[in-house]
RNA sequence: GGACCCAUAGCUCAGUUGGCUAGAGCGUACGAUUCACAUUCGUAAGGUCGCAGGUUCGAGCCCUGCUGGGUCCACCA
């Protein structure tokens, strides 16, 4: 016997793991590169078609795992299994992301901290800087990948800086530039002055904050402002050229505060008559808005401030003042002058940089744009054509939705940790007739000569969606040349919350380089919250550490206690609990195991299972059943994405069915043949979501070969169903024998009353496993005089050996059942009295309520009996 | 301002084209104990499915409105 009483995860799961891995069992069987073995110059892979392929999205190389990645891995490990088992060729490709801006800012803290700054060094060192502290931190988040038992092809692990990505981006950047898509513009970006980078729109975070209006009066013009500060950088004030307050104001000038300059009065739509005094100042370098109105003005855009967050282009006294320094002079000075006309408390939003909380400034920065209209309006069309399928369903619109508005995209950031931008400016002036900018792969040099002529580098890297939105090109190893087996994806599992940032560029993306979609469909997980629905942070002390709960439950108890109870796009809870559930599950699997083994050892049973087993008995074609209906249902599920419902159904299977009924009755039978074939059914369904404790479980049982990761999903069992349909009545018997012997005064009824039948050849032949299930002593048969307590049985006439005074004690529960079971009937023959549901509903409901109105009739006779005998 | 999601047992959640007496896990109460498992076994209690209408023979599910909670997008001088 090589099993102990009870399953120690933490004994097996390391060494499982590194035997999987040994033997290569995670590598697809279908080769992920083009093959032509047999020499007929074309790709062997030509004609594979059962492939399965997933892409996990790239964990931060130098980080750990959080609960949200636990929930990722359980998730596509469960899929990849799953259809690895089917038979498919499955390939789930690793990643790590450098993940540019996070470890950026925490390498620079680093940096800080020994009191050096980022302007000390080139870009170039500063790369190799970083990829030095990435290379050292690594490995960690790989080797928890691993004990959460993603079964992915380790040798095809991308990094985002892999040299066949940074290939694949240029190669993507510059057909975009050929094509017109790519373009230099200065526009209002968002920036964070504290890490002196830009954010595309939506890395942005907004926050409700209070804040002030400050109305100043411009001559006779009073304007509202949150930001007087910026007064230096007017160039125009806008009314509303309805607002009839202003109207002979349009076209005449007027002076701007503290300043000696002149400024027009211009009529934009931008102003609203009815907020604040209806007049707006206008600063085209520093609001977006006002950006839009110096467009349509044709204005000049004055920056007044720096990269760093300081003043300049402002008269001295100002100069060099923080922004809020200036604010705060600006608003003292302004008092003095009596140019302050009034002061109001708001609420509005604020963007902030959602790394550092520091405030966002609009900047004006010269940038590289991505026109997004073609490649949205392309993907738009596809996800209309339904060519993606979505979990939940709802996202597709959400996206459409999306992609319609999108603005266009700003792929610089000004972190040296990135792929670098291929482009070169002009550095001769004289060259007039060369372009300004030229696209070169060379990034490593800070300047090139094309033609004589002399080019500098931009300094700028991309943002790292502009890459990842590779993502299934750049695992899968696509080329335009040759056929690709595991391109499309079968799916896309990632966070709900990156929709918009990462799926919609993948899109896009997948359809400009490749003509196709990225992937078939898209399955979305929401949040895992705290146990009490609140959002995990480290403010809230209420972060879970999926690796604890793997070193304490197991990685099985973790995978199935995390996708217990959880549905596509949803926020959920999650607790300790549901981990404590699974981890009793893989016990119970366990020990199922470890009985079903010994009943194979005594019945010298070791040879390889056969299909050829015999069902002897009601219990064994029931079980039989049982398991089919379980495995189709987890088909089914699967093929939905259900995975709480796979797992559920698994649990009640193994455990109510299987164990409590199944196995209960083999104490009698000891089939030791369709034990092991049953047994097999139920460890190859639960692996996709607890691979170690199944695999744990199939190297140890004597019979079985190979891995249970690469074993054959199971066949669909032979039985008779009627022999199965038959069990349910020794279930109900059963049920109802402990119920009632639960409700008789005393303890320790079973042990005490005999069970007695009269005309049933169901029971008669079912004597023995009825005793072992109901505990009683003694089942045994009537010969027609029936004493005792008849049970609440409607099919069958069984009493309880008890004395009289019992029964009599159990006269108000008796009572109490008749009426329930009145009540019952009641409903039933309401529904048969109403004509309309006799005649529109089905007929098979129609005659099921008529059976079901004579059962209880024979039931209530039956009880109302007994009650008179008392 | 636009859109989306959620509301079912004490807690966390299932409930697929509308169909029987609305389920699970955890928790609670009571009982069991050599014979695979106390990480066990058995039994039970606990729900007018957020509110108000409507459609239907029949609504947790479909429709309308409302209330409460959450998310995203846009805007906010």
């Amino acid at each position: 016997m090589k099993f102990a009483s009870s399953y120690e995860p933490n004994q097996y799961e390391s060494e499982i793991y590194a035997a999987w891995e040994m033997a290569g069992v995670f590598n697809p069987t279908v080769p992920t590169v083009p093959t032509d073995d047999d020499g007929d110059g074309e790709d062997d892979r030509k004609h594979a078609k059962n492939t399965y392929s997933i892409v996990m999205p790239p964990p931060n190389a130098n980080g750990n795992l959080h609960i949200g990645h636990g929930l990722t891995v359980a998730t596509e490990d469960s899929l990849t299994r799953y259809y690895r088992l089917k038979g498919k060729s499955s390939w789930y490709i690793p990643g790590a992301d450098h993940a540019g801006f996070e470890t950026w800012v925490v390498y620079e803290k680093n940096l800080e901290k020994t009191g050096h700054t980022r302007f000390e060094y080139d870009r170039n060192e500063l790369y190799s800087k970083v990829w030095d502290f990435v290379a050292e931190q690594r490995g960690n988040m790989e080797l928890q990948l691993r004990a959460l038992g993603a079964s992915c092809s380790w040798d095809d692990l991308t990094f985002t800086l892999d040299e066949n990505v940074t290939d694949r981006i240029y190669t993507t950047f510059e057909k975009m530039w050929n094509d017109g898509l790519i373009y230099r513009g200065e526009k209002l970006v968002n920036y964070c002055p504290k890490h002196r980078t830009a954010f595309a729109d939506i890395e942005v975070e907004h926050k409700d904050e209070p804040g002030t209006l400050w109305d100043i009066a411009y001559d006779d013009i009073i304007v509202s402002t949150t930001r007087p500060e910026t007064l230096f950088g007017d160039v125009a004030v806008a009314v509303n050229p309805e607002d009839p307050k202003y109207k002979d104001k349009i076209g005449k000038t007027v002076h701007l505060p503290l300043t000696d300059r002149e400024i027009p009065i211009i009529a934009d739509e931008h102003a609203d008559p009815e907020y604040g005094t209806g007049a707006v100042k206008i600063t085209p370098a520093h609001d977006y808005d006002d950006y839009e109105v110096g467009e349509r003005h044709n204005l000049d855009r004055i920056q007044v401030i720096s990269e760093s967050g300081k003043m300049i282009n402002v008269p001295e006294k100002y100069y060099d003042l923080t922004t809020e320094e200036c604010r705060k002079q600006v608003i003292k000075d302004l008092k003095e002058q009596g140019l302050l006309k009034g002061e109001h408390k708001i609420t509005h939003s604020v963007a902030h940089c959602y790394k550092c909380g520091t405030v966002l400034e609009p900047m004006l920065k010269d940038q590289w744009f991505i026109d997004v209209e073609k490649l949205a309006k392309v993907a738009i069309q596809h996800l209309e054509a339904g060519e993606i399928k979505f979990y939940p369903e709802n996202k597709q619109k959400v996206l459409i939705n999306y992609l319609k508005g999108l603005k266009d995209w700003n792929i610089s950031r000004q972190i040296p940790w990135g792929i670098a931008i291929p482009m070169f400016k002009k550095a001769d002036e004289d060259a007039t007739d060369e372009p300004d900018w030229i696209y070169d792969r060379r990034t490593n040099l800070k300047e090139i000569e094309k033609a004589g002529v002399r080019y500098v580098r931009d300094e700028d890297t991309f943002d790292t969606w502009f890459s990842s939105s590779h993502w299934p090109i750049v695992c899968t190893n696509w080329t335009k040349e040759n056929y690709n087996p595991y391109y499309p994806l079968n799916v896309m599992e990632t966070g709900a919350d990156i929709l918009f940032a990462w799926v919609a560029r993948m899109i896009m993306m997948g359809l400009y380089v490749t003509g196709e979609v990225p992937f078939k469909e898209v399955y979305l997980h929401g949040l895992v919250l705290d146990e009490h629905g609140q959002k995990m942070s480290k403010s809230k002390g209420n972060v879970i550490n999926p690796m604890d709960l793997v070193t304490k439950y197991g990685s099985d108890a973790f995978r199935l206690g995390i996708l217990r109870g959880r549905s596509a796009g949803m926020n959920q809870a999650f607790s300790e609990n549901s981990v404590i559930a699974g981890r009793n599950l893989c016990n119970k699997l366990w020990n199922i195991s470890r009985f079903v083994q010994g009943i194979v050892d005594e019945c010298n049973e070791n040879e390889p299972s056969t299909t050829t087993y015999q069902t002897d008995n009601m219990g064994e074609d029931w079980i039989c059943q049982e398991i089919n209906d379980c495995l189709n249902q987890v088909e089914k599920s699967m093929q939905e994405y259900r995975f709480s419902e796979a797992v559920e159904v698994l649990y009640q299977t193994i455990w109510d069915k299987y164990a409590d009924w199944f196995l209960e009755s083999q104490k009698i039978y000891k089939n030791a043949e369709l034990l092991k074939t049953t047994l097999e059914a139920i460890l190859i369904a639960l692996h996709p979501f607890a691979p170690f404790v199944t695999e744990v479980i199939w190297q140890n049982l004597s019979w079985t070969e190979g891995f249970i990761v690469t074993a054959k999903w199971p066949a669909k069992l032979k039985y008779d169903p009627i022999s199965a349909a038959n069990f349910q009545n020794i279930r109900i018997i059963v049920s109802e024998a402990r119920t009632t012997l639960q409700a008789l005064p005393g303890t320790n009824n079973a042990k005490k009353y005999n069970l007695m039948y009269n005309n049933d050849s169901i029971v008669a032949d079912n004597q023995l496993l009825i005793k072992n299930l109901t505990k009683v002593p003694a089942v045994i048969a009537l010969n027609g005089s029936p004493k005792g307590l008849k049970l609440a049985l409607a099919n069958h006439e069984l009493y309880l050996d008890v004395p009289e005074s019992v029964v009599n004690a159990y006269k108000d529960t008796l009572t109490e059942k008749i009426l329930s079971v009145g009540r019952e009937l009641d409903a039933l023959n309401a529904r048969m009295e109403n004509p309309n549901y006799v005649e529109k509903a089905p007929a098979h409901l129609v005659k099921e309520t008529q059976d079901q109105i004579n059962e209880k009739q024979a039931l209530i006779s039956h009880l109302k009996q007994q009650l008179e005998v008392i």
